[in-house]
DNA sequence: TTAGGAGGCGCGATTATTCACATTGCCCCT
DNA sequence: AGGGGCAATGTGAATAATCGCGCCTCCTAA
């Protein structure tokens, strides 16, 4: 019913028009706060249409995530599997950045979800966030690499990268108020690709002997 | 007006309960998906009766973000002024993580704005983050504290502790989550301070010789 | 000809806001 | 002491806008 068996390459359907303009404005405004009358309008259509492809508000909120969701994890499957090395751990955090870089609506929906709560909350944390915790991250223990790992503080450090990329999306027009820059130019990503390396590359190096 | 005449140190206004009120529910939901008649449920009087005190929704929520500001603004006053040595800045951000654990509010508030918009969010982000690149954290440079000045990064460094400070707090139903663990308690303040200082500590070490 | 998809209409709920009104406590005048 | 006025603060009713959503009709492309 979502995907009609015909290959759709040039012209997207309806569907995923409307899934396109529910996504921003949910990412924007939220769940409650998202008005069908406002995203049947980006699509062009009045809003008692959009029951024609979806059964209603929540339906509708869900296949957002779901696309979302499969889009972000397709480029994390391949990093996994293969030895930790300090390498693998950048590679993972450039590409982290890069897709939020890339598709904002993501870290907004699920600021908003933690806001705010909305449906499926937790399962959008889980389906976002465990896999960093059983395949990837967790197991950064060893061969050299501890990532604070004397305090016994990493699952938090884990969750404090993953805040700064994902907060710089959802503050973005602070950054862009505070800095004069647009804050999604290949410039910007550039900056904050920068500072996460030489953050994480901080931490790498440092060893907790000092304590304050 | 709002302040009668007589002493009220044991028993608050009405004002002030709706005003109470008004921020947990402003910042759980966000200004437009916030209903006045959820805040005078709250407070126990219906919704009209809130027209007594504040002109109309904006105007509380005007009332709102002002009392919060002035909460948070006045013990970072303190810290200005004198020199700035690396041990102000600690306790600068040992402050800023203090306050925010103690009223999440405020964070809560400007991530929304920062998502939505709603009004004065230009004038939220200039009042709360303005002072800290003019009297504070911008003058760092000098007397061997950098803050990875040498790859002309500063202004983002700072937001990024920042933003690592407040999405804590906006993510706190995350951490529940993934960590099992009040984001509130206690012990978890201590746990955030320790890694916030840690990565401080390990910024301030950090000589960015390597190029990754 | 037939079925999918768009539009029109409208119901019921919720929202911010206004208004007329009741109640209360306080000041001041007698 | 008593009472008239008055400001402050509460209420229910009413209004206009908006919302999600169901029903039904019409158009059009296969």
């Amino acid at each position: 019913m979502e995907n009609s068996a015909t290959s759709t390459p040039p012209v997207p359907s309806t569907s995923d028009r409307i899934l396109d303009a529910a996504e921003d404005i949910f990412a924007e405004k939220g769940y409650s706060a998202t008005s069908l009358g406002d995203v049947a309008d980006r699509v062009g259509i009045r809003s008692p249409s959009l029951y024609n492809h979806f059964k209603n508000k929540e339906a509708l909120y869900e296949a957002v995530l779901e696309r979302l969701l499969e889009d972000f994890s397709a480029p994390l499957v391949e990093l996994e599997g293969g030895p930790l090395t300090s390498e693998r751990v950048f590679r993972w955090l450039e590409t982290i950045v890069r897709q939020h870089h890339g598709n904002p609506n993501l870290a907004r929906l699920l600021q908003h979800a933690a806001l705010s709560g909305g449906p499926h909350t937790n399962e959008l944390i889980d389906r976002l966030f465990r896999p960093m915790f059983e395949s990837g991250a967790d197991k950064i223990v060893g061969e050299g690499i501890t990532l604070i790992e004397n305090t016994g503080l990493q699952p938090w450090a884990v969750m404090a990268f993953n805040n700064l990329v994902m907060s710089y999306v959802t503050m973005a027009p602070m950054y862009r108020d505070l800095l004069g820059q647009d804050p999604f130019s290949e410039e910007a990503l550039e900056n904050q690709l920068k500072l996460i390396k030489t953050l994480l590359r901080a931490v790498f190096e440092y060893k907790g002997d000092t304590p304050l």
